[in-house]
DNA sequence: TTTAATTACGTAAACGTTTTCGCGTACCTA
DNA sequence: TAGGTACGCGAAAACGTTTACGTAATTAAA
């Protein structure tokens, strides 16, 4: 298999010093056009590439950044880091992944355990259990970090969002043009700006429109599928609301559950919306009203702004980007 | 921000020598319980934690994994992600993850990539563009490697798969029992074992029943959803089947959208079937029959037998690692 | 012709660990 | 008392890079 192949043997079979072979492997000015040919193409006839452990050891870069979320078997967040991922690539980065399940304490360690010089950067979607703003305004000062779609405000650092106040506001009145006046809202994420601004235009639209919001139509996220299905059957039972406008993709299967277990027809008897990126919202029966955030632009932007920090270009003064999502009528609101 | 934390640090402040400091941390029995006392809780009082790439230098252990997959956005995937991380988490390691997106030369860039030390191992379900079995004849003799579901044969490499053959005659027994007699097959993964194996319990149980299967009932799975889209309406217009069986998710969606359509009713025109890892399935119109693969489950099993080879435990002689997939039986193939 | 500047390369230190080897002390055994 | 054996710890090398600095040779400027 070969000696390892490393500078030292490089500068051997060249018989030049290491020093040299390290700076015409970086395309140094301080060497001749004459010796980085020798090099190159001797290490790339032995197939040498650095170690990057000594490298990032003497240099201090990883070449790496860390994605946190809450879980990746999301459509959301699977997309996010595929528009991540690809950015990664083009700036030769390599990509780490942490599932926090939203516990706020496996976030603290993960990100605490990147501090030593494990990655470059961080990239982080925060969990939802908990809104512990000290913990994030200590940790960036101490590493560049990038927030997407779940985000700490009032913090020196980029922001990545989407409209979630217009975009509840204007799925809120379209299910008042549809005729409903008894709109349910499953709420969540509602620790998190996210979720507050999605519950703010649901709010404002009812009050726009003069209807009033009732705190006997909100069903608050519960970590347990169960749970989420007897709320809402409970919901329609007891309440009747005409339509659910759920505000994250967890509630779509409990609530279509319980409304075929209550024998509700959507969208006659009730009406359903909700934010999601569910590919196959089309082909539900009926098909699915849907929120859909551009996951993908999202972790695209995230990255470039992160990669912006690290190569310490300007960021256009620009700490918040905000993206549109987009409201698809389906059968689901039929009207 | 206090200065950087090192081993020295600590050795400064307690008077003591870096290697009686390093030894204490690894928990040496070299050293006294007094000592690692005092270490352990200055380490812990300046929340230090070992600079991953000097550590990594010296011993050769990065303590990362690599995870190399066609892509992230896809529900087989993600949730074999979710069963890696859970097991690296417990072993106390990180996760990489690179995205060939199908293409052979990335998965060859990335897995090429990863042998000068980055990672101690990789987790790998490769790419359906290729089958280059030399490549990886010589990759599993330069790194510890496991494959999971999109496997090589023949290597020298463990390999997690699942029942392919056996659970695709019994799908295909299940059309055949529904009063098929020409059922479609959307045929993925061809050039892999799992996609032949799929196939090859199709046509057996095809022959099992006496039916004869014809070329003619058979799209091959392109990149394009379009393209797919007007194959499976050529398909359902000209040859008329009873049936269709995907073998693989990507159909799902041209299929339902083909059928509409060209207005056929599933399943009393014509039923589906498709693996899948869909959680939506059952919500779908109709709902769905899918083969479910345990993607979470092969994900797991995959990182234990990789941990096995890094701590050099013996495999139980077992190079391939078989779960069971499940069958289950919804309206669109209702009967 | 002298001096300054530039070019091309080498020496050696440094990054923060881990690990081999050796040394001294204390204890035990004969 | 002499010899052996643990035990607890330290000195120093090593891992493979990067980089500050030095130097010799060549070229440009004076």
């Amino acid at each position: 298999m070969g000696e390892a192949v490393n500078i030292k043997r490089l500068a051997q079979e060249l018989n030049i010093s290491i020093a040299t072979v390290s700076k015409a492997l970086n395309d140094s000015y301080e060497i001749s056009l004459k010796t980085k040919n020798r090099v190159w193409t001797l290490a790339k006839e032995l197939n040498y590439t650095p170690n990057p452990a000594a490298s990032n050891l003497r240099s201090n870069k990883t070449k790496t950044i860390a994605v946190v979320i809450p879980c990746v078997a999301n459509n959301f967040f699977s997309l996010s880091i595929m528009g991540i991922e690809e950015i990664a690539r083009q700036y030769g980065y390599h990509v780490l992944i942490y599932q926090t399940h939203e516990n706020i304490e496996a976030e603290k360690a993960f990100t605490n355990s990147l501090l030593n010089g494990r990655v470059d950067g961080i990239l982080t979607s925060v969990s939802s259990s908990e809104y512990n703003s000290e913990y994030y305004a200590n940790l960036v000062k101490k590493i560049p970090l990038v927030f997407f779609d779940r985000v700490y405000e009032g913090l020196d650092a980029v922001k990545v969002t989407t409209d979630d106040y217009e975009i509840a506001f204007q799925a809120t009145e379209h299910l008042i043009e549809c005729g409903c006046t008894k709109i349910a809202y499953l709420f969540g994420l509602e620790n998190l700006p996210a979720g507050k601004s999605r519950f703010a235009g649901y709010c404002d639209a009812l009050k726009a429109h003069g209807i009033a919001a009732s705190e006997q139509l909100i069903v608050k996220y519960q970590d347990d599928e169960e749970f989420n299905l007897q709320q809402i059957k409970e919901l329609l039972g007891k309440y009747k609301p005409d339509a659910l406008f759920s505000s994250i993709e967890e509630f779509i299967i409990p609530a279509y559950c319980a409304c075929r277990e209550m024998n509700l027809q959507i969208p006659n008897d009730v009406k359903m919306l909700s934010f999601s990126n569910l590919s196959t919202a089309k082909l539900l029966s009926p098909s699915l009203t849907t929120i859909s955030q551009p996951a993908f632009e999202i972790g695209r932007e995230a990255a470039k702004s992160l990669f912006k920090i690290l190569n310490n270009k300007q960021l256009d003064d620009e700490q918040n980007i905000i993206l549109k999502s987009v409201l698809t009528k389906r059968e689901s609101t039929g009207c």
